[in-house]
DNA sequence: TAAAAATACTCCATAGGTATTTTAT
DNA sequence: ATAAAATACCTATGGAGTATTTTTA
């Protein structure tokens, strides 16, 4: 599992459309589809229930949605925090 | 920034010592040297001073192992609660 | 038809391995 | 002489794109 997996899981989870999901990150649907596939798995878990048009999460799929979206969170801070402000600030020696 | 990078990263400031690290995790060491480098020059900041003999962890560094031990730990609990238990149990329905 | 997910296939970027170099002790 | 990180180089894997198929409304 990489995070790869999570950005794409969620971006499915969020609009519940793979298509909608593909346009909104732009990554091709069939990457999103196959990452799904591996995702599911490697958990041994159905996250997703595609049946006629609609996509809906498991209960596992709900549950993962809000794990992910905290991990994810987590790291869109730990890459803001490490973005250097100014000038001379390259490579600062430690975090804002 | 992916996992890999955090694995990789808190293996060498477990051990403060690249190729120990190496041998821990089955990756070759210059693998986890490049990685180092990558997560560097992603974030903007040294995560690790290497000078002479010493391997010491920056500011950052520090900052960053702390969370990314975090994050970790939450993708285990993950995989943990995923795993099916039992025979009946492929793919469940939910986490258990 | 239309719209969406899955499959087939192809390609190439890159993760990772081996070998080597550099550096400090 | 040793030990460790960085660099060079090469290869194979797999991530991602285009095209197509399948399925259901």
């Amino acid at each position: 599992m990489e995070l790869r997996h999570l950005r794409y899981f969620t971006a499915v989870a969020e609009h519940l459309n793979y298509s909608e999901a593909s346009r909104r990150i732009h990554v091709a649907q069939p990457a999103i589809s196959q990452t799904i596939l591996d995702l599911e798995e490697e958990l041994g878990v159905r996250l997703l229930l595609r049946d006629r048009r609609t996509v809906r999460l498991t209960a596992a799929g709900e549950t993962l949605r809000r794990e992910a979206l905290e991990i994810l969170r987590r790291i869109f801070r730990l890459r803001r925090r490490a973005v250097p402000t100014g000038f001379g600030a390259r490579i600062p020696a430690a975090f804002p």
